[in-house]
DNA sequence: CGATTAGGTCTCCATTATAGACCTACTCTC
DNA sequence: GAGAGTAGGTCTATAATGGAGACCTAATCG
């Protein structure tokens, strides 16, 4: 589990771990809800919850203050997203009873368990940013300067047809 | 770094890996094409993007074993995420000159790597699984039970008012 | 009195997701 | 050689979602 440069080991274990997980799921005919992945990572990978999730991640904060701090998020956007989170238990909502009552949103027991998952994956986002920004250029480079620009093409086999023929029919 | 049962330090890692990432992004304006998270985690948290994943790690996968493997996918939506996938370079295509040519897609390098914090995540995810349903049904009761059923409240107080009564203005 | 702050809600429009019909090319069966 | 089936999609029409910004309530400041 030590994370060693030659990471074939580990993905295979990944692999297999997930491959598991999966068959799991397809018994149980993938009904969503009781699919970690449909019913919790959706909700995770959503535009703002991640982000929200890092933020909250530094310290506690007021409504207004998420609201400035993240710059793009609308109050409406802002609000839902923290409704799901709450309601998800990763979140936790305080009112204080100020004059204008103040509403401060921290992360819960839960919330605080996830930032290691999270941690994770963000690492491997940096990590792989630049590569998958090269992959995109060649991709859509690849795309415009394909053999035809016209719309109306189907079943181009524009990369190097074959190894493995597979078999033909069934 | 090994799964102590004491989280509190490395959740105070995280807490400072994640803190110091959001305060760079911030620096740059929280700009969308440079921000991973907005940028790559957007994609792999979409609803079939972790999924496809998952399944195309057991083995490499032609459209129509895909199409019954994740049985609520539409035709279109399984095309436009293999797509995506394909553009950010984590999902290779291949076409194989077969009769009706038949097109198989695998996980790339890349996309291997990225089943390590995606294997982290969905453990979470099953790990927390029931944690989450018990929140969800407490905060919907709550939501039912509150002092008024009729929706148009405002500013409703619900839960306990105050601990540190925050400063009344900034 | 009018402006401002806090924490939202509501409405409206634009984008996106989804189902499902359709298409092309080929093979197999009869 | 007509009709059915398979593979890998595209296209269209509609439903759901996202987002901008107006609006609301209560309190305090000038």
């Amino acid at each position: 589990m030590t994370r060693s440069p030659g990471e074939n080991l580990t993905v295979a274990t990944h692999r297999a771990t997930l491959t598991d997980r999966y068959a799991a799921w397809r018994e149980q005919g993938f009904d969503a809800s009781r699919c970690p992945v449909r019913n919790v990572l959706d909700h995770l990978g959503s535009k703002w919850s991640t982000l929200l999730l890092i933020a909250l991640a530094e310290k506690p904060m007021r409504f207004n203050a998420l609201l400035r701090d993240v710059p793009d998020i609308s109050k409406r956007m802002l609000t839902q997203t923290l409704r799901d989170l709450e309601r998800d238990g990763l979140v936790a909502r305080q009112v204080f009873p100020t004059k204008p009552p103040s509403v401060e949103y921290r992360l819960s027991a839960t919330g605080e368990s996830v930032l290691g998952p999270l941690t994770a994956l963000v690492g491997w986002a940096e990590q792989h940013f630049p590569e998958i920004v090269r992959a995109r250029l060649r991709f859509d480079t690849a795309a415009e300067g394909g053999s035809a620009p016209v719309p109306g093409e189907t079943a181009r086999v524009e990369r190097p047809p074959a190894l493995a023929p597979l078999p033909v029919r069934g």
